[in-house]
DNA sequence: CAGTGAGCGAGCTTCCGCTTGACTT
């Protein structure tokens, strides 16, 4: 056994360190946190200082004991978790949990993964920093209060199974806020115009647009404006030349390269980690969960040579960056290639793809400037007050340009049209090839993605690098948001023409309002959002969490103790818990959407047990009200009245068939059609409104066939035993149980002994995925 | 997810931040 175990937290980190380490040392990682408050209980005591009840994780017994065996066998144990408050309780639970004392175990950081860092952090021990600890307790703790006390006076006052917490909840009213702008946002539209020059004289014919420096409000006074054009005189009145520059932007942090990843290569942010995760276990790129824009010395001198060899010496510029992301803990360094001087690897397209990425931010974060010359332009016309203007960029020198062009957030701002100018000089006389006034509208700001929501997320100093993509998972897995792409609208534009000195009018088209895998907020985010706001706004302050970072600064500073800190958030927070568990009705969002015509009774739509339901009916009326669940698409914002009478025509009769009664309903899954007490659903080609009797047939008789076709093998034998076709090809089921059939046999020619043999290797047991709900 | 879908109603759900797992049916 050797002398010296090191522990760190990621196994990839344990295996280089030990390549730098002699064979006294052996080096070993945690895998994150190895002790946690127990999920099943709220574990801190409230009533006693807020001590908390730590637990080894259930996944971290294994580890622990055999981590707790080896420190036994060791002279010392270092302590190498990663240099933050998470970093630091790590060591702290590893310290307890391994039983460790002073003399035995020593706290080491260190900021790279080379040979003399680690040899430098072994030289420079230190002991654990309780303040620290204590800083990441207090934050432990506040979030499971928040989220324990929260989450389950939500089932209680919404709907059972959801969730509220410190972050998920800024993130879904960040994503409820900007629906509700666009919902407000009233469209106006102006008239921009828009003149095609060419020089009068000389031989360059080259041709260049110019914007006149008014909008039009109106259709009329654009129109008037191009008229008076018609005859008028043009000429140059300036030309202004001004030097412009561009520079690089900083090396990826997880945040920056999820967007990145997500507008250049449409990767979504869990994709985007995932294959990160894969380059980084093969070593190919350093740490992927960061927060830093720092590279270390050797890797700056990599790019320095790699840019050198391939640009030539004017195209490097050395660069140290700094963060300025709220609450950064910049315990790594930034995302960079392992080797700067490999441009691309080989691997899944997607790895050789994100690889690339990598690389040509880190390579052109050390590059030059680019040297622009921006040219302004005012152009005369005899016929008008003010000037048109045109606006040129040329690039005088590349720079880092010639590798990496960080792509354009999504804004609703216009791009400033830039075209290629003729050389001009004041006085020169133009000729106008056309003209066009172009009714344009103003658009409201884009929906978030879910790249643009990490980054607005970064921007307020909610959530960690660790937590950005399980975070937006988590919200739309409570379906408090879904991502969706929705097909825009056609709209009319009104054009005026003034082309070889006559003015006409054209309508053309564009699509307005198509959004590709964007954010939208659901009915029941949007309703558990206005009842956090109405009870809880302090929690779901966009400045809550970075108020409660400068306490947790405090306490890690040894000025402040973490659970007075605790106690004054908790006081008036329980109070307001109880208050609204007491004396605030259930919360559903309940809206009175008019009168049933025939009966005259109430409609009204709201959130149930499972959803957005429809009602018929009073509930304090002596008749039972009815209730109908709304379909996929339908919401309680927008479903109209007429939609929500539909709703109660299923279940409906649409007839007999083999002398039993057909019926059209909709269930949990979508409509089916129930015929002599069985189901078939029904698929998205038919309307289960208008669904006629034949149609049902069809759809009987489809299954039928389907299952006819399923049975592939049968055995007299053993009738438990049946070869089956199912949806993903075949499968052998014995007693109910099913099975997977290994992929190199052939289903129809399976003997029952084949059969017994497959079901007895493990291997083809079917997948028990982490399905919590059942039902 | 290898068949589901309605009435009863007990028991369950939940946070954030560290890390990878064992597979893709």
């Amino acid at each position: 056994m050797a002398k010296n175990l090191v522990i760190v937290e990621s196994p990839a980190k344990a295996k280089t360190i030990e390549g730098f380490l002699g064979k006294d040392y052996t080096v070993k990682s945690s895998l994150g946190h190895v002790m946690d408050l127990d999920s099943k209980k709220l574990s801190v005591d409230v009533e006693n200082d807020f001590e908390p009840q730590y637990e080894i994780s259930p996944d971290k017994k294994k580890l622990v004991s055999e981590l707790k065996k080896m420190a036994k066998a060791a002279e010392t144990v270092w302590l190498a978790s990663d240099e933050d408050r998470e970093g630091e309780a790590i060591s702290w639970h590893l310290y307890n949990a391994l039983k460790l004392n002073e003399e035995k175990s020593k706290r080491i950081v260190f900021h790279e993964i080379t040979k003399n860092a680690i040899l430098h952090a072994i030289e420079n021990p230190r002991s654990i920093d309780k303040n620290l600890v204590s800083a990441q307790q207090a934050r432990r703790v506040l979030d499971r209060l928040v989220g324990y006390e929260l989450s389950p006076l939500l089932w209680r006052k919404v709907k059972p199974s959801l969730s509220a917490g410190r972050v998920q909840s800024v993130a879904v009213r960040l994503i409820v806020e900007r629906e509700e702008e666009i919902k407000n946002f009233k469209t106006t539209s102006a008239f921009r115009t828009l003149a095609e020059f060419r020089l009068s004289e000389g031989k360059n014919t080259t041709r260049f647009t110019a914007e006149y420096a008014e909008r039009f409000k109106t259709f009329e006074e654009a129109k008037s404006f191009v008229e008076n054009q018609a005859g008028a005189a043009f000429e140059i009145a300036s030309v202004e030349k001004k030097p412009g520059k561009k520079s690089p932007a900083p090396p990826f942090t997880t945040s920056t390269l999820q967007q990145e990843a997500s507008r250049k290569l449409g990767f979504s942010v869990a994709n985007t980690m995932r294959v990160a995760q894969r380059l980084y276990e093969s070593g190919r790129i350093t740490y992927m969960r960061t927060d830093s824009v720092n590279l270390s010395g050797q890797a700056i001198g990599a790019a320095k040579a790699e840019i050198e060899s391939l640009y030539g010496n004017e195209y490097v510029k050395i660069r140290k960056f700094t963060t300025k992301s709220k609450g950064a803990q910049e315990a790594h360094e930034a995302i960079r290639p392992t080797y700067l001087n490999q441009s691309s690897i080989s691997g899944s397209r997607e790895e050789e793809r994100l690889y690339q990425l990598i690389w040509k931010r880190t390579i052109a974060s050390q590059m030059s400037d680019a040297v622009l010359e921006k040219t302004n332009v005012k152009i005369k016309s005899s016929e008008a007050a003010k000037m048109f203007v045109a606006n040129g960029e040329i690039i005088k020198f590349d720079g880092f340009l010639k590798v990496y062009r960080e792509s354009l957030e999504d804004t609703n701002e216009e791009k400033q049209e830039t075209s290629l100018l003729p050389p001009l000089a004041k006085g020169n006389p133009l000729t106008l090839m056309e003209m066009k006034s172009v009714e344009t509208f103003t658009k409201h700001l884009p929906r978030y993605t879910e790249a643009s929501l990490v980054r607005k997320m970064e921007e307020l100093g909610i959530g960690r690098p660790s937590t950005y993509a399980p975070t937006i998972s988590t919200i739309q897995r409570r379906e408090y948001v879904v991502k969706e792409s929705r097909p825009g609208e056609k709209r009319e534009i009104r054009n005026i023409i003034l082309k070889d000195g006559q003015v006409k009018e054209k309508i053309t088209h564009e699509n307005t309002g198509n959004e590709k895998a964007k954010l939208f907020p659901t009915d029941i985010g949007t309703l558990v959002n206005r009842f956090l706001l109405q009870h809880f706004d302090d929690i779901i302050d966009f400045n809550f969490t970075s108020s409660v970072e400068k306490e947790f600064d405090e306490i890690a500073e040894g000025k402040k103790e973490w659970n007075n800190i605790i106690k004054e958030f908790y006081g008036p927070f329980h109070e307001k818990v109880q208050d609204t568990l007491k004396n605030s009705g259930k919360f559903s969002g309940e809206k009175l959407l008019g009168k049933d015509p025939k009966s005259g009774k109430n409609i009204y739509v709201k959130i149930g047990r499972y959803g957005a339901i429809a009602q018929i009916g009073d509930t304090d009326s002596e008749e039972k009200p009815r209730f109908a669940g709304l379909q996929k698409g339908q919401s309680l914002e927008t479903i109209t009245l007429e939609e929500a009478l539909k709703l109660f025509e299923f279940p409906r009769s649409l007839g007999a068939y083999e002398g039993e009664e057909v019926t059209v309903a909709i269930g949990r899954f979508g409509p089916y059609v129930k015929h002599n007490k069985l189901f078939f659903s029904i698929k998205k080609e038919y309307n289960p409104a208008s669904l006629s009797l034949e149609e049902a047939i069809q759809i009987i008789e489809a299954k039928r066939k389907a299952e006819r076709e399923k049975l592939i093998r049968s055995y007299e034998a053993d009738p438990d035993v049946q070869v089956l076709n199912g949806r993903w090809g075949p499968y052998l089921v014995i007693k109910k149980q099913n099975y997977k059939i290994p992929k190199d046999r052939d289903a129809a020619s399976l003997t029952l002994e084949d059969c017994y043999a497959i079901a007895k290797d493990p291997k083809n047991m079917p997948k028990k995925r982490y399905v919590k709900k059942k039902k």
